[in-house]
This record gives structure tokens, sequence and C-alpha cells, in this order.
DNA sequence: TTCACTTTGTGCCTGCGTTCACAAGCGGTT
DNA sequence: AACCGCTTGTGAACGCAGGCACAAAGTGAA
């Protein structure tokens, strides 16, 4: 029933292409000619059939017998990612995090470029940041329009995020990463991606509650 | 037959728990004393019976034809997440992540208390950072196990992420939340997450590049 | 009490994602 | 050339998660 379309790559599977690009940038840095499924999907955490799987989606890279040629497999997960363009970025909100953002070096070295920092406070506006300068809000559909950005980063604090969000959007974004602690409202064609740090402390503390809870009676599973 | 042990609580369903939760405190804080699944959902940005669906498995906490009490269901999916009790975290790798985090309140306000900073870096350690100074990582063992850290916050260089990781296991902690861009090797009974920023740039340029190839043709995806 | 109305809790179906297991295919060897 | 051993690519089965739709259960009014 459910015959996909040729280029259709499920959304789970996208977000472990990230992880095996690195893996294999790793391999290719070491100078590894070929690697296998089974290595591979050891190296990165995951099942080698659905390694195999999750490649077989970009076409039949590997040669039977022998495995995948480390820089194809590498250039294949790279172009189908769509990693060939450099895609221009901003960030919006300058604050603690905003700068360790800003400073974070895997963003540039993996084609994207940020072409300019915004915060609504004028006392922070014009300070030096990275190799440019924090810009005022009211610039931010100027240079968004103008460079075509097409990625937008939001590390605003929770109540500006949405009035972010939707000027990010009317001005062309189309793709936004959020780091406020807020639910974002979008139109269809605008995809968004949330990192919520306290909410990963709280699913880890959940964790430690459940195991806490079953160390008296005999409800654990087996311990490795 | 999908018949859940009380208290088994789907992992797709904590996760969600954690955006109710600060929902709800928005809740209380405007002084909403009652509230429906409809109106929840649509705060949070899910459909309203998956929401139901969610908090059936705290128990029987809503009232039919009213809705739900806000204070009695922020106490319940707090301590459904083991929030009762602060928790006490460590944080490796004090480099510009490392700031950020340590800078951020969401972790206090919400109880994770963090005991310890630590930095591999000699030219780091002793610098002040929150309330507290940077430590060095030899003191990482002695911090974990004399405050019975449970969750530890990585943000060091990917190399050292995976050394770290184990010290942090064999001290005793049991919950790792990963900034890394590494994949972490542990026991079974160690919980990870991991915040990858690049892999989320990635997804979101996968995204764009699909969009961007359905716009002018109807065609897709022909490698010579 | 009975009725009308509201909203929860959930049975059931559907679809996606994961895993198994194996046929197909390739390289090296004799 | 024929065979052997290894690894890929995938059909099929399974399990988890999402969403519809409705019975159950509560409130308030007559």
């Amino acid at each position: 029933m459910s015959e996909r379309r040729p280029g259709e790559i499920p959304e789970a599977t996208v977000a472990r292409l990230a992880v095996y690009l690195r893996v294999l940038t790793g391999l290719v840095d070491a100078s590894t000619v070929t690697v296998s499924s089974e290595e591979l999907a050891t190296i990165a955490g995951v099942n080698s059939a659905k390694l195999r799987k999750d490649l077989s989606y970009l076409g039949s890279i590997g040669t039977r017998g022998v495995g995948y040629d480390v820089t194809v497999l590498r250039e294949k997960i790279a172009s189908s990612l769509g990693l060939t363009q450099r895609r221009t970025c901003v960030l919006v909100g300058i604050g603690n995090l905003g700068h360790a953002l800003a400073g974070y070096s895997g963003f540039s070295s993996r084609g994207f470029t940020f072409v300019g920092y915004f915060d609504a406070d004028p006392a922070r506006v014009g300070e030096p940041i990275v190799d440019s300068r924090i810009r005022d809000i009211a610039e931010l559909e100027l240079v968004v329009k103008s460079h075509g950005v097409s990625i937008g980063v939001i590390a605003t604090p929770a109540e500006a995020a949405q009035t972010v969000c939707e000027r990010l959007v009317d001005a062309g974004v189309t793709s936004i990463l959020n780091f406020a602690p807020s639910v974002l409202t979008v139109p269809d064609n605008v995809d968004v991606r949330k990192v919520d740090l306290a909410a990963e402390m709280q699913i880890l503390s959940f964790h430690e509650h459940r195991k806490s809870r079953g160390l008296g009676n005999g409800l654990v599973e087996s311990v490795g």
C-alpha cells in the first residue's frame, strides 16, 4: 500500500542522516576508504538494518560484499540534506544563549552563514559579536529580505518569541529553530524545530524518578 | 493487547508533559482556575484527544463537563515527572555554551540545582561562574559522589565527551544531557538525551531543500 | 427527578518506524 | 568459469503513536 515517492525521506531518517554525516566526516579525516553498515551503525549508535534502510532512501549506494565508499556516501548524504549550497541565517536574541550560539563554530563549518545578529535591547545594539555587530531588531526585515535568509534562529525570552517568529515569517523565512520555551504558531509552509532545555532536563528527571521508584520492589528490568 | 502497566507512561507523552507543565504554570500565574482539554491543547499546540490521552496516563484527573483544575493538574504532572524533589546536577565543559547553560535561569527555577561546574583547562579553573567558581575536572568524582548527583550535563568538545561520560557514570550519575556532537555509549541503566545543534540546522536545511525543489517543475530527483 | 448540555476518558483503527531475516549481488579464489 | 563468503537492499511482521468518534459522567436548570 504505502508506496513512497522517490525522494520522500521519512522524518526519522532525516534526523539520523545528520548523525551519519558527522561520523562519515570523521572517517574521511581518518582516511578510511570503505565502511560496512555494521561498522557505521555501531559508531553511530544505531541498528545496522535501520542504517541500511535509511541509506536505501538515497538510492543504491553500497556495494554488496564490500560496504559503502566513505566519500561517496558522505557526498550523497550532504546533497540529500541540501548542504551543497550555503544557507543564510539570522539569530535573534543575543543573551547568554545567543552569544553561545553565535560563537558555535559548528554552524559555519557545516555551511550555515549568519548574516545578522539582532536584539531588541538598545543597550546591546552595536556591541561586537563574532566578526560583526549586534543590530537593532528594527533592521530584521531589511536584512532577511536582502540576503534571502531561509533559516531564523530564535533565542529570545519566551514572551518575545511569537512576535519575532511572525516577523521572520512575514519577511520570508521558511525554517525556524526555536530555543525559547514557548510554542510557536506558524503557517503550514514553515518548518519549526524547537530545543527546549528545561524540558530535556525534566524528561531526564522523569526517568530518574522512575528508576528510584523501582529500586525497592522487584519491578526493575534486568540490569546489564 | 496493549495492557500498559500503571505508571508506565509512553516516552512521547513524557516529552509533552513538560510542555503542558509550562503552559499550566502560565495559567496559574494568570489566576486561571479551570481549563478544558480543548483550550489547553490549543495553547500547547497539540490535538485535544492526544492531550486527554496523555493526561489519562496520570489517572483520572479532570471533571467531565468541566475540565481540569489548573493547580491540581500542574501538581500531578510535576509529581509524575519527579519534580517534587530538587535534583542535583553538574555541568562539564565551560566554553561558550557551558557559560550560557550555567547562566540559564530556567534550570534553577524548575528544581535543578547545579552543584559543580567543571573544565579541563587549567586556565579557566577558578574563574567565577554564577554563584560559584569553575573547578578542575579532577574533582568531578568527589563532587558527584558527595552530593549524590543524578544528572550530568556535558558541554565539552566532541573528543572529550565519551571520557567525561564514563567518568560521570562511574561516579554514579544515571542521566546525561549531551550537547557535544558525539554519540555516547552508556550502560543500560543510564539515560542519555542529546541536543545536537548542527543536526537541527541540517534537518531544517533538508526541508528548505525539499521546498525549493518542489517549486518550479513537478519533477524531482533525476540524478545522472 | 429528569433533561439538556458539556467535556472527559478510551476503544478502535490507521499509519509510521523499527527490526528480522533472507534473497540478490559482488569480489576474490581456485 | 564456477564457487564461496560477505554485505547490501528489502519484503514482511510487529509495535508504538496519533486521531476519530462516542459512551460515560459530571453540572445546572426546570
